[in-house]
DNA sequence: GCCAACGTTGGC
DNA sequence: GCCAACGTTGGC
């Protein structure tokens, strides 16, 4: 089993947002980066973990624990013209971005703020502290995973 | 295929 | 709002 991080503008998409969806579930789309796209589509998996992270915001940091309850597949929202994510070199029979859905486990309280994960040290490599990183599609290794989930602590929903 | 221009991301 | 970093676009 693998595990991610997503990164969300919490005035786009937010942690409240999830907590209020149906189920606690949503679809995660829009993706409109290659890279990004490549893990949605041949990487995440049914039961990955995923932590959910607030960026361009007042404290960026890690909000919540999600699990993956389906895996890639084509993301509709390039097909719809009233969508922000509407890509018109998309068609039914060539849809280039992928979605996958997510479903919320448990909320963190506090949340872990990206200043305190600098602070850790075995988590130097980690690719969510890369310099010019823009990646929203975040591979954690098993290693880095549990160095985070120590610092946690999940209120279950 | 190169690369300059441009747009976006995201922390601060 | 600033700006570094990086991805994308498009002319050649």
């Amino acid at each position: 089993m693998a595990h991610w991080l997503f990164k969300t503008e919490p005035s786009e998409f937010s942690l409240t947002d999830l907590l209020a969806a149906p189920k606690q579930t949503t679809r995660w789309d829009g993706i409109r980066n290659y890279q990004a796209r490549n893990y949605l589509r041949d990487r995440v998996r049914i039961g990955d973990s995923v932590f959910l992270y607030h960026s361009s915001c007042a404290e960026p940091g890690i909000v919540g624990l999600m699990e993956v309850v389906r895996a890639g597949y084509p993301d509709p929202s390039c097909l719809d013209p009233e969508s922000p994510y509407y890509d018109s070199r998309c068609t039914p029979d060539h849809i280039r971005w992928h979605a996958v859905d997510v479903h919320l486990v448990a909320r963190l309280n506090p949340p872990l703020p990206l200043w305190k994960i600098r602070e850790e040290q075995a988590l130097q490599g980690f690719q969510l502290l890369r310099r010019g990183n823009r990646l929203s599609i975040i591979p954690v290794t098993p290693e880095e995973w549990q160095h985070l989930i120590k610092r946690v602590t999940l209120v279950p929903l």
